[in-house]
RNA sequence: UCCAGCGUAGCUCAGGUGGUAGAGCAGGUGCCUGUUAAGCACCGGGUCGCAGGUUCGAGUCCUGCCGCUGGAGCCA
């Protein structure tokens, strides 16, 4: 029997509709993960890029091709689909065929354990491994689901540049490049744009990469991260809590309903991520350090939070907490100062369960022309490079209130995941760049 | 940048008080009709990160350098 007329199929449609499929001949093509044997039946393991999916070969005429094939090996696979308990997937392909298509030898990544250093060093093979393959497949759900929350909510993606002329943030953790001979740097968030387009389209967000050039080594750290940033013009700081906390809980059952097969290759518990629906618990900066001296913590107030008082105060917590309200002095200028107490501004900061740390920030933004013009002399912004962002409240000034969300912090909480690193393709990090 | 830890086979690691290198996996050869990172037997595989020092003798002790990992600050 050749391998002409193929029925081609992908594990992901095995997965959705195996039982409409049930007994019918399929073709899938793939590589080796991993093979074994038992005298007289062989299994292999295929990956086909949508999933795993075990094939059994009963036939001994195909024995001298299953043992010439190597992990990694490239192969066309043809038989029988069936239902069976005792294959992972549920369902498992009885072999008629086996059509190797590329032999590989000396494949690096083995199925045992493997060092950090190493599997960094071979990025672009590990990322064919069962977890990282689910990662990666989750991450770009979440992606898709922010990006339908929003579209659903009435934003439009509208885009902030890469390159920009001036630091927002101070210089010290920017990317300078050379532009033609003038002085620019990598985009670390998007937001001035966004407020300009706020009062340009009223719901805005831009999704990308960001770049901050700030020498940490810890495992929420990423130099290039992706961040999602809406911007809404006439909404209040209880506004854009309300936009973060649905989108993230949307964006979290959506991908418990859709991306079932991923969390169980992660082997995820998916109790806890099914409680995340609003309200988040909601504490001001004033609350937080209560809790944090009542767990005897040594803490000034006025200080800002660091990762270990994160940790401390959503531990207390089953659900996202958001915090608001935090000292004006810590934080950047373009934040609105509470009318009811000028030594605060209205921020919030959404710090996720489980100690992943902080994944959202934002604010209501300062539209009183004048007070932000204070703001940014205090600071010691380069006023002249911000006259167009000053525009912006000379010209039909609004409320309006944004916030950012790190993708792959967000990734990781939602896969449980040690390191950041595993939730973007090629992470860029402090000292590692490569591949 | 600072603090801490690690660097031994392709990979993951073990190698009291200094005496010249070991296991599992991967690879190779066999055996076993239902394996789940299968199992069993046998085989091949080493500049012990680099440089220097102490010593009759260093994987082991000391110094410097390099690389990696985690944490702090900063942040999403």
């Amino acid at each position: 029997m050749g391998i002409t007329e193929k029925i081609i199929i992908d594990t992901e449609k095995i997965r959705k509709e195996g039982k409409n499929l049930e007994g019918k001949q399929v073709t899938i093509r793939g590589w080796v993960w991993i093979k074994r044997s038992s005298g007289k039946i062989r299994f292999l393991v295929i990956r086909d890029g949508k999933g795993f999916i075990q094939c059994v070969i009963e036939n001994p005429d195909l024995f001298s091709t299953f043992d010439e094939i190597s992990q990694e090996s490239t192969c066309e696979v043809q038989g029988l689909l069936k239902e069976d308990k005792r294959s992972p997937l549920g369902f498992e392909i009885l072999v008629q065929n086996l059509k190797i298509l590329f032999k590989t030898e000396d494949y690096p990544i083995t199925p045992k354990e493997h060092g950090i250093d190493f599997l960094m060093d071979h990025r672009h093979l590990w990322i064919r491994s069962r977890k990282q393959f689910a990662i990666l497949r989750i991450r770009h759900s979440v992606k898709n689901y922010i990006r339908e929350f929003l579209h659903k909510e009435g934003f439009i993606e509208f885009d902030s540049p890469i390159f920009t002329p001036s630091a927002c943030e101070g210089t010290t953790t920017l990317f300078e490049v050379d532009y033609f001979g003038e002085k620019m740097y990598l985009s670390q968030s998007g937001q001035l744009y966004q407020e300009a387009g706020a009062l340009a389209f009223s719901k805005v967000y831009c999704f990308g990469p960001t770049f901050r050039a700030e020498r940490s080594k810890t495992r929420r750290h990423l130099i290039e991260f992706w961040m999602v940033e809406p911007e809404v013009a006439f909404a209040t700081l209880e506004d854009i809590i309300n936009i973060a906390e649905n989108m993230i809980s949307y964006t979290i059952q959506k991908i418990i309903e859709n991306n079932y097969y991923e969390l169980q290759l992660l082997e995820r518990n998916v109790d806890n991520l099914r409680k995340i629906t609003p309200p988040f618990y909601r504490i001001r900066y004033s609350e937080a350090v209560e809790i944090l001296k009542s767990k005897g913590l040594e803490f000034n107030f006025g200080d800002d939070f660091g990762s270990p008082e994160e940790s401390a105060i959503s531990e207390s917590f089953d659900k996202p907490v958001v915090i608001t309200h935090y000292p004006k002095n810590i934080k950047p200028f373009y934040m609105k100062i509470d009318p009811e107490n000028q030594n605060f501004v209205l921020n919030m900061d959404i710090i996720a369960p489980e100690g992943y740390g902080e994944i959202v920030g934002g604010s209501q933004r300062e539209d009183n022309y004048e007070i932000l013009l204070q703001r940014m002399k205090e600071e010691n912004i380069p006023i002249q490079d911000y006259q167009w962002y000053l525009d912006l409240r000379k010209y039909g000034s609004a409320i309006h209130s944004g916030f950012g969300l790190g993708i792959e912090r967000f990734v990781a909480w939602i896969c449980k995941l040690e390191h950041v690193r595993e939730a973007i393709p090629f992470p860029r990090m402090l000292y590692r760049y490569r591949p």
